[in-house]
DNA sequence: ATGAAAGCGCTAACAT
DNA sequence: ATGTTAGCGCTTTCAT
């Protein structure tokens, strides 16, 4: 069907069935004109402000504008303003598959949540490449974001120094930076894992790390040797692996795990996705679970209660999280105050695949 | 341990050691002052064209434009051009907990996979209001997207009438638009489900809706009586009630039916959120899934595989949809020629929640 | 080859 | 009260 255009200015329409002409949009220049006007009367009728207009003139120029189909420019608003409501958000890297991961459904869930109370937008960004670092920050700086959030940026990122400064920013999980911070309580979750493991019992307790290289899976390691130590009991080496976050880094070392001749008793993993893994890998083996192998993750992930067995996790509140770092870039674009950092606490939550030794 | 929480955002240290004084950008024309050259040749030197700059000449700019910090502002760039290099993508109303939706979730994935090849970013856009509809349409229109991708419209949507001609866009699932539609073949999937339950041997068949303001919603609702005619069966009217494409929804209408005096053997669900919430319905109705009802979702959630029992559900390309959709209108952006619709296949995937009566 | 200048659409300071 | 105009930072045409 065939559109007929009555807009302002030139309208160009080459019709060849899908072949479309976008219309020449109408300014405010456009409405003045319209109007015998000065583009700022039409500038501040359309803001309501902050120069007052006669109500009389006020209707008419929206009249004009509703007439002319006039849409707002932010773009060039945003030139002059330097606001564009528009939040950054920067995965870690640009991961393959992000958006099934559940940390970032679930900050990203909290996110959007909380920007659409604060009437701003989401902008997230792909195209991260290591080696080209400098024009990644380009980008982040390049003025469609007024501030950012970089969720849980890798250890060996250089990216913040070079936007210190430059533009309002909080970080996820990494509390090493120099910048506010919103996480969970890693230490205090993983002692929180490892003492129930003890308590019911186990004495060998293995450990499937998260990616090194993002402070979740350092700072979760670190905490299972103290948590460990704490104990009093021995940290066997053979029986700490690196995963990478996701099932099958969980079920790669899993399989590694499993196959040695003297296994531990139960397993800390550092989030549920590396459990389901471990779980698959358990099932491979013949080992079962949680009679032969306890499991714990990390996170309580939507899918670690629906499984069988349900996974017995350490919680945390991902939206909550994603909410609060919102509300702070939100807060410090519009104060220019650094906001505090927030530490949410974490819950065990006891499901079918731990079990008393 | 000591966990600091620090509340809400409410109040601000005036922390002087935080406050954050952005510094002033550099400009191509700061490089320009510094080297004694036009503003021209420095934004040629630094795009690398279209007009040729002596080898020499670029690099001095490019050094300067080290030493001063310099980034380009794209906002500035995208007034002129007209380009943000950024696809808006726009929810079907700005539902709370979007982001904790399997159909986002899949359609996000292989957006931003997509979106990161043909270097774009992804502008996710909240704050839709329906009583508001056309500043949301302006919201749209504001420039900072050079295409759109409308993710299940509400059928009572009237933004694309005012979208038409204004932006490219696509739409996913729903098909009665005048727009590129990438959705999977519902008509096809819902046949795929009913086929097979009247194979092993289902004779009385309940439905659970999705929202019947959503096309998905509505289509599958009609696949489901199409497919029941196709069998010669009924459509007992008592058994097919509108759930919400959410696991409660999908619980209520679950409550609802079992409490009837007559009951289907087996129920279609519109996707697997709803057959996640009508397990539940049954498990408290003490209503044994398989043996006393057997349940079918849509979708393939990673959930439905999960859980225990697993799901029968009709599978459909969720990424791939995304995928398709984020190339199509990027493609719709630079040739400025409507693509072609797509429809992606379903599979039938036999689970543990569906058995022979 | 390269500089000057005209905008892109808007806001807001400055004039009247 | 309202009109004129100078930018915001950039691209690109027009002049030289």
């Amino acid at each position: 069907m065939f559109i007929s255009y009555f807009g302002p200015l030139t309208s160009f329409s080459v019709n060849l069935a899908h072949t479309v002409s976008l219309q020449m949009a109408a300014t405010i220049k456009d409405i003045a004109k319209r109007l015998n006007i000065s583009v700022s009367t039409v500038s501040y009728a359309l803001n309501n402000g902050p120069r007052p207009v006669p109500e009389e003139i006020r209707e008419k120029v929206l009249a004009v504008a509703r007439e002319l189909n006039y849409r707002p420019n932010r773009i060039a608003r945003s030139l002059v303003t330097r606001r564009s409501h528009t939040i950054g958000v920067v995965p870690t890297e640009a991961s393959i598959n992000l958006a099934v991961t559940p940390y970032f459904q679930g900050l990203l869930n909290g996110i959007l949540n909380t920007a659409e109370i604060l009437e701003h937008d989401v902008l997230i960004y792909t195209r991260y490449d290591a080696e080209r670092a400098n024009e990644f920050v380009n980008t982040l700086l390049d003025g469609r974001a007024d501030g950012l959030i970089l969720l849980a940026p890798r250890i060996d990122s250089q990216a913040m120094e070079q936007l210190a400064g430059q533009i309002p920013f909080v970080v996820t999980s990494d509390e090493r930076r120099n910048a506010a911070h919103f996480g969970c309580d890693n230490s205090g979750g993983v002692r929180q894992a490892i003492d129930y493991l003890v308590q019911i019992g186990h004495r060998k307790i293995g450990h499937i790390a998260g990616d090194l290289r993002i402070s979740d899976g350092q700072d979760r390691l670190v905490a299972f040797r103290s948590a460990l130590a704490y104990h009093l009991l021995p940290a066997v080496e053979s029986w700490i692996l690196e995963g990478s976050f996701l099932c099958e880094g969980g079920y790669t070392a899993g399989m590694k795990l499993l196959k040695q001749p003297e296994r531990p008793t139960a397993v800390f993993c550092a989030n549920d996705d590396s459990a389901l893994g471990l779980v698959r890998a358990a099932w491979e083996c013949g080992v079962r679970v949680p009679q032969d192998l306890s499991i714990i993750g990390f996170d309580n992930s939507p899918i670690s209660s629906a499984v069988a067995p349900a996974i017995t996790t350490i919680g945390q509140p991902l939206d909550q999280i994603g909410a609060a770092a919102m509300s702070a870039v939100v807060q410090y674009v519009e104060t220019q105050q650094r906001p505090e950092s927030q530490t949410f606490h974490t819950e065990l939550l006891i499901r079918a695949s731990t079990a008393p030794i």
